[in-house]
DNA sequence: GACATCACG
DNA sequence: GACGTACGTGATGTCC
């Protein structure tokens, strides 16, 4: 064996491994071992992490020399010197201390080295090792996003941060600290550091102590000539608290002198020991990743015993891999009777339809696809086209062997409308919607993008391809390839059998062992009732609606888009004029160099692009002075008007229908909340006269009018009960304005002296705290002060102190739990809550907001499930919901019946899971469009 | 495909 | 007094 020295041409790579365990904790819902129940989530995330940065280790970049750093005991060195230090760390969560050994034993089966050492931190580790390895001339990165470790960075040092996947050099450093990576230890120390509990100098942060460190060179000499400062206030802080900021340099300084009982040369890169990982994978009873990591060494994979401590509720045998899978392509009746055979015999069917296109109300069969158990799945292809002949055109001809579509569906319609069958889908409403327009009525159903949606909601989206890949670790066969993209796309019926049955069956196994896993875990997460009340029962309420559509007056649309392309013709003229020159109007970045740099307006701010920011709230500061953005303004509304509404909704009538249908996604928005797409239909204007009008053309049948019904403040009522106000509930009970209620409460105005402008304040400061209010927000809104915004707030604070309980339990239940809930249970994960700096910030608001956001979504969940029972009989059909109201076109002789029964259902919604103190009341209005029903 | 902008609750 | 801020969405046009 050769000895090796550390030495130039070497690269190191230091791993810290407690951000990678804090990562993996967070990432991944609380997983088990099935055995025996051991928390095992973090561990099986930092599994993965290594396994993917091992995979990742290969070109010029790839490491000769490796070592995972980790902490070791909580007492330091440091808390010696200062025994506060750390001291406002929360404790480690109780299912993440068990599996702190067994990270140490997996990095150990990876056969990367792994180090550690008492009294002293993993940054003080990697610290030395990243001296070392530099005055050896050699390479490092430090594998981390810690800023404390940037002081390293320099000479050959470099960190990379894993998850941005972005390296950080000594020009990244100047950029974060303002100074090099030598002086960042100053910066620290003046600054300190909360996360860590460092002192510093009480009113200094990173930019006023970079200024300082940048005018005197470094901190000692800043220190000794502190005099010379000239804001008083800084002046005396540092001659005060000179102590304190030597103490906070000596805390955030790393120890390049470690004692270490090894040396460079025994980091070295090796090749893990197949039989060591492997097993220690079985031990954890990974099996997804131990059957990846088996294949890729060539090795078996290890046998997992399928023994369960507690016994649940389903027999999901242990699953073959994805290659060992057997998809076959079903052409003849006697196959397809077989399969339905397996279906009857188990009682459930995971199905999966392929179609010419992403519109549901457009894209016609292609073929289908089941599957009844882990790894074995069937196509049908139905109408695909037979190959191309030449190379130019495919043939109109239908390729061999395919059954007739008819005699397909003639035999599965009644098992996909038997009761006792259990249809399992991945987004089951497009398929649903597919068959119904094939005169089948699809139930009953599951949907493992619902099941995904009532665990995971707010830790990653739920589309198929997620989920495989995170809870299967397989990834699913691209459809790009198939269809090709541009202009050269070619529809699924194009797609030659044998590639579409590989994928089409693989798609039916996916969504089989995502019900397979996700179904049991369910009720363990205990959000079964969630599931079962406010996710599956909308797919049929909401696919009815989209069946429906709603009629839109093509001429009333077209004529608004002559009138609105007229008067931007004249806006242009005259904005071209004031310029002296022509230039897209439509061009943020043309319009801000106009503005600011050609008519050399004061003022102007560049985004992050270094594009001049030109939004609406700029231009009506300017308009004031100026004439060109108050036309830029009129333009834009008339543009967006036009480009969105008038000219869009135009294309998306449906030629067969007539009417326009839109999607709703049940699970896009972690709130809750659907969101409509194509066309959105939730975001059509109202706030202004012109943009209302566009509401003209949403019109009722002959015969018909347009219902609409709305929740009156319901956020606020929810609040109200939630944050336990009994001054709100008050006014809602005795139907008060709310906001000029608040208005008095807050500045001391009566009710019968209230201006408009005091209820506007107060409005205004009513949202802030349904978001989660801060003194930025509140003052950018209302163009006021921050100070006075801060004291509006305080003021809020202090007459409905509820509010202020009920942000401080929201932020720690979040910080504990990962999580906020609604009050009918639906979670909403926090993941960020605990990150570092602003993106935490940005989690709290989000926690803040989403429980009662989500409440009042499942409110009016509830009522859309239980409405077709309402006003079944009645001439009426819900056609639209835009998050509190929902519309209706009903035969004119049933409107007063449609109005009490739907605001009956809504306004008790509710009940009887939850008895909210404050009533619900829903407003009504009916017309001949939509401008006059809202 | 990222970004800026703007429509809604 | 420092991170950079209101919460949740989707569609469009520009520009690279």
């Amino acid at each position: 064996m050769v000895e090796t020295t550390f030495g130039k041409g070497c690269h190191l790579h230091l791993i810290d491994g407690s951000a990678f365990i804090f990562r993996a904790y967070h990432a991944l819902p609380p997983l088990t071992r099935k055995s025996d129940g051991l928390p095992i989530g973090a561990v099986a995330g930092f599994c993965n992490m290594l396994h993917r940065y091992v995979e990742g280790n290969t070109g010029p970049d790839a490491p000769t020399h490796v070592a995972v750093i980790f902490d070791k005991g909580s007492h330091t060195f440091r808390n010696d010197m200062y025994d506060l230090y750390k001291a406002n760390r929360e404790a480690m969560p109780e299912d993440l201390r068990p599996q702190m050994p067994l990270t140490r034993r997996a990095t150990e089966a990876f056969n990367i080295a792994c180090k550690e050492l008492e009294g002293f931190e993993a940054d003080d580790i990697i610290a030395t090792l990243s001296c070392q390895a530099r005055e050896a001339g050699g390479r490092v990165t430090i594998i981390s996003s810690d800023k404390d470790l940037m002081q390293l960075v320099g000479d050959g040092v470099e960190m990379l941060d894993a998850m941005k996947n972005r390296r950080i050099d000594r020009d990244g450093v100047i950029e974060k600290f303002g100074v090099g990576p030598d002086r960042v230890v100053d910066v620290q120390a003046l600054a300190g550091d909360s996360v860590d509990n460092v002192p510093g100098a009480p009113g200094i942060g990173i930019k006023t102590a970079a200024l300082l460190i940048n005018e005197f060179g470094d901190l000692e000499t800043l220190l000794d000539r502190a005099g010379e400062i000239k804001q008083p206030k800084r002046r005396q802080t540092l001659i005060d608290m000179r102590d304190q900021i030597e103490l906070s340099k000596r805390l955030v300084q790393l120890d390049c002198d470690t004692p270490l009982d090894f040396g460079l040369d025994d980091l070295e890169v090796r090749d893990p020991d197949p039989d060591t990982l492997l097993s220690f994978l079985a031990e954890m009873e990974f099996r997804t990743l131990s059957r990846r990591i088996a294949d890729q060494l060539g090795a078996e994979a290890p046998v997992i015993e399928d023994k369960v401590a507690p016994p649940t509720d389903t027999d999901a045998p242990e699953a073959p891999s994805f290659s060992d899978a057997t998809y076959t392509c079903v052409h003849d009746a006697e196959t397809l009777q077989d399969w339905i055979d397996q279906i009857r015999e188990r009682g459930w069917v995971a199905v999966d339809t392929e179609t010419t296109g992403l519109n549901e109300m457009i894209a016609d069969l292609v073929g289908i696809s089941l599957c009844v158990e882990a790894g074995r799945a069937c196509y049908i292809p139905l109408i695909h086209k037979a190959a191309a002949t030449d190379d130019l055109f495919g043939s109109d001809d239908l390729a061999e062997g395919q059954m007739a579509p008819q005699t397909v569906l003639n035999l599965l319609k009644p098992v996909l409308e038997d009761p006792a069958i259990l249809k399992i889908g991945q987004n089951m409403k497009y398929d649903a919607k597919i068959f119904a327009r094939q005169g089948i009525e699809v139930a009953p159903i599951d949907d493992t993008m619902l099941l995904s949606y009532a665990m995971h909601a707010g830790l990653h989206n739920h589309g198929m391809d997620t989920l495989s890949e995170r809870y299967l670790g397989h990834t699913p066969i691209p459809i790009k390839p198939l269809l090709g993209s541009g202009k050269s796309a070619i529809t699924f019926d194009k797609v030659p059998v044998d590639k579409a049955t590989e994928y089409a069956a693989e798609d039916a196994d996916i969504t089989l062992r995502l019900w397979q896993t996700f179904k049991p875990q369910l009720h363990r997460n205990q959000v079964t009732t969630v599931y079962e009340t406010l996710e599956r029962p909308l797919v049929p309420v909401l696919a009815q609606m989209e069946m429906h559509g709603v009629k839109i007056d093509r001429d009333t649309l077209s004529r608004m888009s002559n009138a609105f392309a007229q008067k931007m013709a004249g806006l242009e003229a005259e904005i071209h004029d004031l310029a002296g020159e022509t230039f897209n109007v439509g061009s943020p970045k043309q319009l801000g160099e106009i503005l600011f740099d050609k008519m050399g307006i004061e003022g102007g701010k560049r985004g992050k692009t270094g594009a001049y920011a030109t939004g609406v709230d700029v231009l009506e500061d300017l308009a004031t002075e100026h004439d060109l953005p108050a036309r830029v303004l009129d333009w834009r509304q008339l543009s967006k008007l036009k480009s969105t509404y008038t000219d869009a909704l135009q294309t998306h009538i449906n030629p067969d229908t007539g009417r326009v249908h839109t999607s709703y996604s049940i699970a896009g928005a972690s709130t809750g909340r659907l969101a409509s797409t194509d066309p959105n239909l939730q975001n059509i204007p109202v706030r202004t006269e012109e943009g209302r009008r566009i509401r003209e053309a949403f019109v009722a049948e002959p015969g018909n009018v347009l219902v609409s019904l709305d929740y009156s403040q319901i956020e606020l009522r929810i609040l109200a009960h939630i944050a336990n106000i009994p001054a709100l509930k008050q006014a809602f009970a005795d139907g008060l304005d709310i906001h000029a209620m608040t208005a008095s409460e807050m500045f001391d105005v009566p009710l019968d002296e209230m201006t408009p402008d005091i209820r506007r304040q107060a409005k205004a400061i009513n949202f802030g705290v349904i978001y989660g209010i801060s003194g930025f927000g509140l003052a950018r809104n209302l163009r006021i002060p921050r100070s006075q915004a801060q004291g509006f707030i305080d003021r809020y604070f202090e007459r409905f102190p509820g509010i202020r309980t009920y942000m401080d339990d929201t932020k720690a239940f979040a910080k504990e739990h990962g999580f906020v809930q609604t009050l009918f249970g639906r979670k909403i994960h926090t993941p960020e809550i605990n990150a570092k700096g602003p993106r935490a910030s940005f989690a709290y608001r989000a926690a803040i907001n989403a429980p009662i956001q989500g409440t009042a979504a499942d409110v009016i969940r509830r009522a859309m499930i239980r409405m077709p029972a309402a006003i079944d009989g009645l001439p009426a059909r819900m056609l639209l919901q835009v998050h509190d109201e929902l519309l209706f076109e009903v035969a004119e002789t049933a409107v007063d019946d449609i109005i009490a029964r739907a605001r009956d259902i809504m306004e008790n919604a509710a009940d009887p899971a939850v008895r909210l103190d404050v009533k619900l009341t829903v407003d009504a209005g009916q017309g001949a469009n939509w401008a006059q029903a809202h």
